[in-house]
DNA sequence: ATGCATAGTTACCGACCGGTCACACCCATG
DNA sequence: CATGGGTGTGACCGGTCGGTAACTATGCAT
């Protein structure tokens, strides 16, 4: 019987496995995936690399599986967006732009798995298969979420809105704050009114 | 005197450092800056290790004349535009839709510098200078473009293209050629039509 | 022919990286 | 108290990387 309890009451730290993923999330996004060693990473997470090795068989397998952790916190955002909006499509889709708004200022570092698509160039890369899967849910919902706002071309629209927010996001890489990403909301709401009419409020 | 009198006439290989710049290019763009090391760009290009470091002082100076490189055939996109629609703006505006619609399909890496910007995480790496001289003026062509087309807001549309090319760029390495890009064109359309009114034709 | 700049060759260096091993340690459970 | 699983430690391995040194070969200009 796995005795560690989940993670056990308040005060208590997470385990060690717990503390890799997360410090490897924070590393691989402050210096890249290929930027940042085993080692560093297990000293980040206050632990050592064999441990890391006894719970990851390898720093693919970490890659992975950070990614994955990454993936299910941006997926949380879905569940706010139905929780503040409920039933009000067209209003989730509003403040799903000036969600994703504040998202650009507050999280410079662009998306940490579209970042993981473009660094990882070895087509077999298992890492890819996590990054197809956490993009093409994304576009799911949104695609979702735009049919159920009434939208005509809920696809069209859905892929509209998810080029213009990746854009924004390496535009900010490329050029910093002061580049294209200024006129973000702006164009979502171009594209929202040109399939869908204009913003009501 | 340079000797080297250019690459002289047709048949003569290019000079060693026009070989190390253009191998340079190439391989940066199918592994990564990071996953290519100097000895194998040396090799492609025919050449060795020592000669590169006679032309390039390090491994950085390489990434930004190689980065110089292709933002300067980048940028020879914008006298072709000209050139096949001189003096009307609007169609040169619709034909760069077309354009970049054609390259997202023939050049599935991405753009080079914008992925350069993604993996190189140091701040203070010269290629970010570089990088950002030709994101601004790519932005500045556009906006200027734009306007000539009789746009009133010729910045906020050229900034909503921007966005959706390099997202459709990023999203076909994360998700491949059935994702996102596939509705770059009706993207741009839809901006441009919110903008600045219909395509004409 | 001489001289000089450029290019090629081989070997080498120190640093770092992913990954493994053997062993000591701690602490909860029986 | 004993046991055993998870953890910490340090050394180590083979490979690769960026970068340098010393020397040789080539080719062009005077």
């Amino acid at each position: 019987m796995k005795a560690t309890e989940e993670n056990s009451g308040i005060g208590s730290r997470p385990a060690p496995r717990e503390r890799i993923v997360s410090s490897a999330c924070e590393l691989f996004r402050q210096h890249g995936i290929r930027g940042i060693g085993v080692d560093a990473i297990a000293e980040a997470a206050d632990t050592n690399k064999m441990t890391l090795y006894r719970h990851f068989g390898s720093k693919d397998d970490l890659i992975c599986e950070a990614l994955r952790h990454t993936s299910e916190k941006a997926a949380a955002m879905w569940e706010e967006l139905e929780a503040t909006n409920p039933g009000d499509a067209r209003a989730q889709l509003d403040s799903w732009v000036d969600a994703r708004t504040n998202c650009l200022c507050s999280e410079p570092f662009g998306c940490d798995l579209a970042n993981a698509a473009v660094e990882l160039k070895e087509p077999d890369h298992p890492a890819h298969a996590v990054i197809e899967n956490f993009k093409n849910e994304q576009r799911r919902r949104l695609s979702d979420l735009c049919r159920r706002a009434g939208v005509e071309e809920p696809d069209a629209l859905a892929d509209t809105l998810s080029m213009i927010l990746e854009g924004a996001r390496v535009s900010r890489l490329a050029t910093g704050s002061e580049g294209p990403s200024t006129h973000f909301a702006r164009a979502c709401e171009a594209a929202i009114s040109a399939f869908a009419g204009p913003r009501r409020r």
